[in-house]
DNA sequence: GCTAATCCTATTTTATCAATAGACAAACCA
DNA sequence: TGGTTTGTCTATTGATAAAATAGGATTAGC
């Protein structure tokens, strides 16, 4: 499972625009997260034309998120650049099509984009900007570390 | 979140496998998943290659799996025509660098990656091929059916 | 009217995915 | 021993999407 520069780029950006003083200029969240310039003005755009952006032009315009940090997810990001949280084949996992044997795997890819959702939809701007994650997320890295110290 | 064409006919042809006499000829996989035959060839190559099929040439030739099929879980079949489970923008959670305000977002990567592994990584092709997914797969969806229905 | 920023559309470049082609090698059988 | 069937291998094509770039249009403020 793959999750595309567009979509991470993105993420980056709001969490620099959630934890900046509004109007913050494209070419700020470009030098402080290392994004080409003009390829995030595209993704900017993208949100802002979502909804989950406004902005201003001219010399002291800028960017800044259209509703509060603590409500906007990470899941709402993704959609906007990438569509669907998780898709197989170009595909909604409902939308395939399985004969036979592998019938029971539509219900695999299911419960997998269930479980993303629920990491995705879980954490918000508010908490990544206060690097305060949700007890889901912190217990699932802490049992990675756990692992790995092993 | 997006998986392959291949991965996804990787899954397929292995569940096929586990579920017919050894041993079974590419053509009727390839029929019975509809999947490209030439394709699946090369996929099955990749998986011989890695251990996880036996095959033999010939009139009477075919694959078969070369672990018992409880002992193969799509966790190891797609690692092996994708690669890492999860990947952003071309690399692995842990070897991204991130800076200031975004920091906190590498923990979700890898939270993600968590749980995306809890279920390929607990599904094995006996369950597919009984039809019998493990009780995590199998709350999720019902999770997603309640949802759906309201 | 000048400057600095966003806005918009198009294009280019690059990479990856998906699929195909064709020759080669081994197993089996008559 | 020769022919048929099947897997093995490497290379190439074609399509698509991802990633990045280009350049002008528009608007806000001075």
């Amino acid at each position: 499972m793959r999750l595309s520069a567009k979509a991470d780029y993105a993420c980056r950006a709001m969490a620099e625009l959630a934890a900046s003083d509004p109007p913050t200029k494209a070419e700020r969240v470009a030098t402080a997260q290392e994004i080409p310039l003009k390829f995030l003005e595209n993704i900017l755009l993208d949100l802002k034309h979502a909804g989950l952006l406004e902005s201003q032009r001219g010399g002291d315009g800028g960017y800044w998120l259209a509703r509060d940090a603590s409500d906007i997810t990470l899941a709402d990001i993704i959609r906007v650049v990438e569509g669907p949280l998780a898709y197989v084949r170009g595909q909604r996992p409902e939308s395939l099509d399985y004969s036979g044997v592998a019938e029971p795997l539509k219900d695999v890819w299911v419960a997998l984009r269930a479980n993303v959702r629920s990491v995705l939809e879980s954490v918000t701007l508010a908490q990544i900007a206060h690097n305060d994650l949700p007890d889901v997320v912190q217990e699932l890295v802490a049992d990675v570390k756990a692992w790995q110290s092993h």
